[in-house]
DNA sequence: CTGTTAGCGCGTTCAA
DNA sequence: TTGAACGCGCTAACAG
């Protein structure tokens, strides 16, 4: 019995008594008519028995391509990204490629280069509402090579939930963002509401920008509005504190709140309820997302659904698309405005 | 100027008027005494111009070892995960390991091989809280194999809040757990509770079974106990149709309902409120986890603080320690219980 | 139909 | 102090 070593395929060879590139042959699944049946059996039978893996790395060297695409998402913590795994996942996995994930640093996080940290010879680069700043890193990372293609290293990149005026991303995935805050602002307005406070993300990312943007242009064309915003750190406790802000400046308080992400809306509701107020009696709430803690919390958030999965599977399509030397398809995903409990009529004497 | 292709090491030499080992010692930072302080300037140098990063799939292969490990876990939308990732990824980077997450099928997920998908070469594998039959189908992968060293692919295997027992793992980083749950109920005992609903998590793996054990050797202990269990699905819906079954029983009416995991409680805080019962005044609820979801309801959950940064840490020292060939200390992690809102006295007359 | 050969890019050994 | 040669395991091209 050979000691520990992994059996590699020249000793699949030796054991089932043909040559290395038989096995190649037949375990890459193109034998057809280059290799007898018998032998193809043989040498599978072996392969087996002896519990021959092939050596990725050698492979890797060899063909010059791995099979492998980067994912960049700027937190695991939430469960958008994870969704965007799933799908990017699915496709790859359907075209025999495999996802690596890499959680840009927030705060003090894995090492600042992704080729060096994501251990793995790359074909591919998808990056998913990446911060301005993050994103210039990453893109910044070959700063110094010669700027060949258009992603980092040279390599294809696709954006997702970015800005299609990115530079160096051969590709763009969006979602169709403004029409969702149109959706929540339109279903505000129906109810009644015309103080309404934006509690927007501070993160200054292109996602969040083109809320605020949609948000504005929105309300601009609602007669009678009378909108204020205030900015809060991504979480709870940011939302928390910023709608406490929004409900307590002087004059006349709003009477909804649209929070630019679920987790802030959760914050927002919690801040109201705080100060007495009902939700959505006293002031109704939206959040965006629609992750699972939009229907944990009650009551239930109204919110925009977005399809994560669909837009991880959308860009793992276009880079394969452009691997292939394709030009992928463009479209933005429609999203979906999703009413639950957390928003109703507009109180008849708020003040 | 040479086309798309990415410089080798070859032409960094090249360019430098050197050879290619002499690029190698320098760049691999052991030139001291080998190589002449300007030469070794002049390649660096050379080597940042070209924008030279070394092919990873030739080091290696090379190398045989590829400074990578992969963390398994049983889905990426917790989390709890997400925080183990980190905590292993900050070790990691630490001893310039990089860390590749495979999220093992839970439904349609990615590809069933984790060592065809994760298309990484791996140094070692470690897995957190895994089913038992999802354990088993990585452990099984090659089967056929000859099982020369512990883990799958004859790779080191750490696990994480796993059975200690389990074969084929080289250690074991484990949360005390049934502390936490000896928390919870001595919490609830000294509030005055004695109708104590388990609302159990219904997936088969170690980490509940222990909370299970736990739970039962606790209130066996507590005199005048009267205990229920109902299964739940993981989710917010499962837990509401759990709870909402507890507490609609015959008989008398649990005062207090102690989860297997914060997304469980939550749904049995709104199982309660459907109910007309009031958290905590008419009906405590204790999570386990202390997820962000936790302090995201209302009222925010006494919960379990389970240190899953920490796991991570441990859990890839262990592997580094076990892939360096050295035996890992090992000691269960302690649990901290966070009295928040949700708990309070028992009823004086519930029923 | 099968076997032999060559070389992917790297790190290391040996010789100069 | 440096350069030439070798081989990791694999697959594509060619020779038998």
């Amino acid at each position: 019995m050979p000691p520990t070593t992994r059996p590699t395929s020249r000793d699949v060879a030796r054991e089932a008594g043909v040559s290395q590139a038989t096995v190649s042959l037949v375990l890459g699944g193109k034998w057809r008519g280059r290799v007898s049946p018998a032998t193809a059996d043989a040498v599978r039978e072996t392969a087996l028995r002896l519990g021959y893996r092939p050596n990725l790395a050698a492979r890797s060297l060899r063909l010059g391509r791995t099979r492998t695409a980067l994912l960049v998402v700027p937190a695991l913590t939430n469960e958008y990204f994870a969704r965007v795994h799933t799908g990017a996942a699915r496709v790859a996995a359907a075209h025999d490629f495999g996802v690596v994930l890499y959680p840009s640093p927030e705060g003090v996080g894995p090492a600042r280069d992704p080729f060096g940290s994501a251990r793995a010879a790359l074909d591919g680069v998808i990056a998913s509402s990446m911060a301005a700043d993050a994103l210039a890193a990453i893109s910044g990372e070959t700063a110094a090579a010669p700027r060949t293609a258009g992603g980092p290293g040279g390599l294809p990149l696709v954006m997702l939930d970015s800005d299609p005026a990115q530079s160096g991303a051969a590709a763009t995935v969006n979602l169709d963002l403004a029409s969702g805050m149109r959706q929540v602002t339109g279903h505000l307005a129906a109810l009644g509401h015309r103080r309404i406070a934006h509690i927007a993300s501070a993160v200054d990312s292109w996602t969040f920008r083109v809320r605020r943007a949609a948000f504005d242009a929105a309300t601009r064309d609602l007669p009678g509005a009378v909108v204020t915003r205030r900015t809060a750190a991504l979480s709870v406790e940011g939302g928390l504190r910023a709608t406490h802000d929004a409900l307590t400046a002087p004059g006349a308080r709003p009477t909804a709140l649209v929070c630019d992400d679920d987790v802030l809306a959760a914050g927002a509701c919690k801040a109201a309820r705080r100060l007495g107020l009902r939700v959505p009696l006293d002031v109704s709430v939206t959040g965006f997302d629609d992750l699972a803690l939009a229907t944990a919390v009650e009551p239930e958030l109204t919110t925009v659904r977005l399809p994560a999965d669909e837009a991880g599977a959308r860009g793992m399509a276009a880079l394969l698309a452009v691997i292939d030397g394709l030009s992928p398809q463009q479209a933005d995903l429609p999203v979906e405005l999703m009413i639950r409990g957390s928003t109703g009529p507009c109180p008849v004497e708020p003040r």
